[in-house]
DNA sequence: TATTCCTGCCAC
DNA sequence: AAACGTGGCAGGAATA
């Protein structure tokens, strides 16, 4: 169970706790061992971080007589044991957030404002009127931005470097503005395009203006979170507090630690809220500062976050808003289907293997041994089982059985639940740097980024629209050719070949047009192509194309001919990286920083070929983005419902009218190939229609026939 | 019983 | 001696 903090803020240490301390000081003398010794005993266990870190707190506050032992502990003259620790420790906990509490706000510094009053509030009003740069967080129930709302706002004036909170919606019985009085007053600055907005993490903060308060925050001018990935991508921890306690040396602790569970509304004493909420800009301010003069000493990666990162946020935000539509019914459907062959599956395969948890590896194995009569490895199913399905039926099944439950657990039967109530949409949640790479990443439930194609199906465009998927024609293979100039590879796209049938045109001597898309041939050259930028190994790529590594090296060695500069960079990028412990991603734009490649370690010289690529490949997708949903907003001011709705790392999905034209078409594929150019390379975009089903694609010209005009 | 670690598998 | 990159998540196993 949670810790309960307690909020008020005059409880001084209570009799009950002095006296439990002289019963704890007075029983040493009925014991066998000393405190001194039960404290080296308990020490001496073989205690985890999070048990060494608990042992040292409870300590620390049993010798400072903040908390005593357990009177029944006590009472049976039991000696001091980790598992009474343990059990003292919430309370522990909770005496030092207090404690934590009440100091921040006996120190709460004079620029700290709480604000309660009409004439409070004015005051600040007209200080912002004066204001540049105005600091912004907004406190709420929770995280979940279509749910939650807000009960405060955080406003840090810069030049003044008064930092206030104005709460609204705490329960409470203190005194606290009016929360729509408040929102109205302070949507003319929150909206103002002149002043610049300074935020840590803002997307959220915005997303939940627009969706509680229905005010658009304009000018998100300095974000400190993806400010902190440009310093370094390599933060253990983004938090604020954390960022904080690192860089300016600030101890501070974040809102789990200080609140647990509880939504903001629940803190009910104002003054601790606000020691707490202003703090928040006061941090904020100084790390943007900090932050800011480090970026400067990098000109190339400060416009880059300005131009792409910081304008992103604002996409990222856009698009996670649209959300999908799902066939409930078709989703209900196929989860009942697949419920019930798993079902049938299960059963048929612990009756063969007599009892046994087929969803135990671990039990599993030696069944599978006996049944093959080998010895396996695992029972990885694509390394280990596959190759044996063709001879044993079970093991067919088992397969089966795993795909399905897979599909099942992870899409089928959980996406449906993820549906948001209020707009009756799933949406997406991105992390616009979730890569180290600077590719975005996306959790929270529903992953938009690694559906099967059988899950995509319960997805639909909604009623008059279509989806449409806009794809970058192998958006890496083009980034390499242009980063590397390799006159190879750019003649290939020049000429509109495909470079991996082109490359196995030489390897293999064989025409053009004898080598298929889904050839064997392809398969190797591209494998071949790619082993330059991830760095495979001639055994493992051997591995991958069921060939000997041998055969693999040779390939290898023949590609490399064809592409003398692919080579010959994957081995500078080696050597840099060797020598200053990071690569460059893009035009400078931003670092992947290996310092492990300085110790000599392996991993980073794969990075350092692949990092440039896969980074790049992100920059021309945000940039690409950032394009596409401003020409989105001004097709929807000029009535037409266009909206970005996805994107999947080289693919960008927009939901449309379904009357799109074929002129709008054009304009959409115009934005994916015009937005970021590369050297001596052009883009290529695919546009597929989904007019039902996200996964059911057509082509144009089969669209428009479908649609009958 | 709840948390953390590991394995395996989905995507590009 | 050899080493393919970037993610998220389900569920068993291990830990406490």
């Amino acid at each position: 169970m949670a810790p309960k903090i307690k909020l008020s803020l005059n409880n001084k240490t209570d009799s009950a706790c002095k006296s439990a301390l002289k019963t704890a000081a007075g029983r040493k003398k009925g014991s066998l061992e000393t405190l001194e010794e039960a404290w080296a005993r308990i020490e001496a266990m073989s205690n985890t971080p999070a048990e060494v870190r608990m042992i040292s707190e409870v300590r620390a506050a049993l010798e400072a007589g903040k908390i005593g032992r357990e009177p029944a502990s006590v009472a049976k003259g039991s000696r001091l044991s980790k598992a009474e620790l343990k059990r003292i420790y919430p309370e522990v906990k909770s005496i030092l957030q207090q404690e934590i509490l009440e100091n921040m706000v006996a120190n709460m510094p004079s620029n700290y404002w709480l604000i309660q009053t009409e004439a409070q509030f004015s005051k600040l009003l007209r200080l912002l009127e004066k204001e540049e740069i105005m600091i912004f967080d907004v406190e709420t129930t929770g995280t979940n931005v279509f749910q939650d709302y807000l009960v405060g706002h955080v406003i840090g004036c810069y030049s003044a470097d008064i930092h206030a909170y104005i709460p609204v919606r705490h329960d409470t019985e203190e005194a606290q503005l009016n929360a729509e009085y408040v929102a109205e007053k302070l949507k003319p600055f929150y909206e103002d395009k002149r002043i610049k907005k300074v935020a840590h993490n803002g997307g959220f903060d915005k997303a939940i203006l627009a969706n509680d308060l229905g005010i658009q925050l304009e000018n998100l001018w300095f974000d400190t979170m993806p400010a902190m990935v440009m310093l370094n991508e390599n933060e253990a921890s983004f938090a604020l507090k954390t960022l904080a306690t690192d860089y300016l040396k600030i101890p501070s602790l974040t809102y789990k630690e200080l609140f647990g569970n509880k939504g903001f509304n629940e803190v009910s004493d104002l003054k601790v809220a606000g020691a707490y909420a202003i703090k928040d800009s006061d941090l904020t301010m100084r790390l943007m500062d900090f932050q800011h003069k480090h970026l400067k000493r990098f000109p190339s990666i400060e416009r880059y976050f300005f131009e792409v990162e910081m304008p992103f946020v604002s996409t990222i935000l856009d698009t996670e808003s649209t959300g999908f539509k799902i066939d409930e019914v078709y989703a209900a459907e196929y989860a009942e289907r697949l419920k019930n062959e798993i079902d049938t599956l299960e059963n048929e395969l612990v009756e063969a293997f007599e009892g046994i948890n087929i969803n135990s590896p671990a039990q599993l194995k030696p069944k599978l041994e006996k049944l093959t009569g080998t010895k396996l490895e695992s029972v990885d199913a694509k390394k280990v089982l596959k190759p044996l399905a063709g001879q044993f039926p079970l093991i067919q099944k088992y397969l089966k059985f795993k795909g399905d439950v897979k599909l099942y657990s992870t899409y089928i039967s959980v996406l449906p639940k993820l549906v948001e109530e209020k707009t009756g949409r799933l949406h997406p949640s991105y992390r616009a740097n979730g890569a180290t790479t600077g590719r975005l990443s996306s959790s929270g439930g529903f992953n938009a980024q690694n559906l099967p194609s059988e899950a995509r199906k319960i997805i639909v465009a909604p009623k008059n629209k279509v989806i449409v998927g806009l794809d970058f024609g192998n958006q890496e293979g083009r980034i390499a050719a242009a980063k590397v100039q390799e006159p190879f590879l750019l003649d290939a796209f020049r000429q509109g070949k495909d470079p991996y049938i082109a490359l196995a045109t030489i390897a293999y001597h064989k025409n053009y047009d004898e080598i298929g898309k889904d050839s064997v041939e392809r398969k190797r050259a591209k494998t071949g192509f790619l082993a330059y930028i991830y760095g495979t190994g001639d055994r493992t790529m051997g591995e991958q194309l069921g060939i000997s590594k041998d055969e693999a090296h040779e390939l290898k060695e023949k590609l490399g001919q064809q592409m003398p500069r692919l080579k010959k960079w994957a081995q500078e990028q080696r050597q840099f990286v060797k020598r200053n412990g990071f690569v460059w991603i893009g035009k400078e734009c931003r670092k992947r920083r290996l310092p492990d490649a300085l110790k000599g370690e392996y991993r980073p010289l794969l990075q350092s070929t692949n990092a440039p690529i896969q980074g790049e490949a992100a920059i021309q997708t945000k940039i690409t983005m950032n394009k596409m949903c401003e020409m989105l907003a001004e097709w929807r001011q000029n009535g037409r419902d266009f909206k970005q709705l996805a994107t999947v790392h080289d693919e960008i999905l927009v939901e449309a009218p379904l009357d799109i034209t074929e002129h709008e078409r054009d304009m959409l594929v115009n934005v994916m190939t015009q937005s970021y150019l590369l050297d001596g390379v052009e883009n290529e975009s695919d546009v597929e229609i989904y007019m039902e089903r996200w996964g059911d694609a057509v082509r144009w010209q089969e669209f428009t026939e479908k649609r009958g005009y």
